[in-house]
DNA sequence: AGAACCACCTGGCAGC
DNA sequence: TGCTGCCAGGTGGTTC
């Protein structure tokens, strides 16, 4: 489900009523996920202030005065608040009480999520090699130019790399080649520096009015309380085979790259 | 080093 | 109705 602007309404819907709040406990139902929710971490938690909320690419950070907690959402996570003693229901796999009415609680059917301890972010396996944040200062077409050097990889599946760049998934990368014009099949070593420049402006303006829509809401997104976002409604590109291009009146086309389904328009994007 | 694929898991939907 | 096959927002790991 979740791209960077998905994770981000998220963390934002969460900031005020969970930082400052301490853990009262945690029940971990099923630490199957991604990688096994480690034993002892409500140990860890209890009794413990959520000082503050970061993101990196798509992972939520929770700093506690010891330590972190990571979660990343998946293809198919949630994080919500809900009353405490809310029954759980059957993907319901962790919860976090809290002082004040509330239980943080994640959700996540396909269970490619995960809920861990961190203690440095800064060396943590899953988040050291993490490439730019596109919101942020440094992220440009000079830098991703410079990095597209001599690869021959599509620049969809170029931007999709976390490495390279972090928060851009499957959504926003149709997206925002459609927004730049480029072709999402063109390697990506053999893009102009001009056409970096409006690609990186592309993801910026892609993901900000994302966020401003509340994220996409494909099939079960939703917002901390409960509500969807709307940005789906405002897609250009993805999901769209077969109907007219907005811009040109092209029919939409998909493709498949690297077992992702691809969407673009042959009109405007060359 | 980089590129292409696979694996992990459940649920929803189209087609028969 | 019920079965089968395919699809889905991610990403680490393996192989070449």
């Amino acid at each position: 489900m979740p791209e960077l602007p998905e994770v981000e309404t998220t963390r934002r819907g969460l900031l005020p009523h969970v930082v400052g709040r301490h853990i009262l406990g945690v029940v971990v139902r099923n630490a199957s996920l991604r990688w096994p929710v480690p034993r002892g971490l409500g140990r860890r938690l209890t009794g413990e202030p959520i000082r503050d909320i970061r993101r990196r690419g798509k992972y939520l950070l929770f700093d506690l005065p010891k330590g972190h907690l990571l979660v990343h959402l998946g293809m198919s996570g949630r994080l919500t608040l809900v009353p405490r003693d809310t029954p759980p229901r059957k993907h319901d796999h962790v919860d976090i009480d809290l002082d004040g009415p509330r239980t943080l609680r994640f959700t996540d059917p396909r269970r490619f999520g995960a809920v861990l301890w961190v203690d440095d972010p800064a060396t943590h396996m899953l988040l050291k090699d993490l490439g730019m944040e596109p919101l942020e200062a440094g992220f440009s077409g000079a830098a991703l130019h410079r990095k597209a050097r001599g690869r021959s990889v599509a620049v969809k599946n170029f931007l999709m790399n976390g490495g390279i760049v972090t928060g851009v998934g499957n959504i926003y990368a149709s997206e925002a080649l459609f927004g730049a014009g480029i072709h999402p099949g063109r390697s990506a070593g053999r893009i102009s520096a001009a056409r970096w420049d409006r690609l990186a402006q592309s993801v910026r303006t892609t993901l900000q009015s994302a966020l401003e829509s509340g994220g996409s809401t494909l099939r079960d997104f939703v917002t901390v309380d409960g509500t969807p976002g709307h940005f789906q409604h405002r897609h250009a590109v993805y999901g769209r085979e077969g109907k007219p291009c907005r811009v040109c009146k092209t029919p939409i086309r998909a493709l498949r790259q690297g077992q992702r389904s691809t969407f673009y328009c042959p009109g405007c994007q060359k």
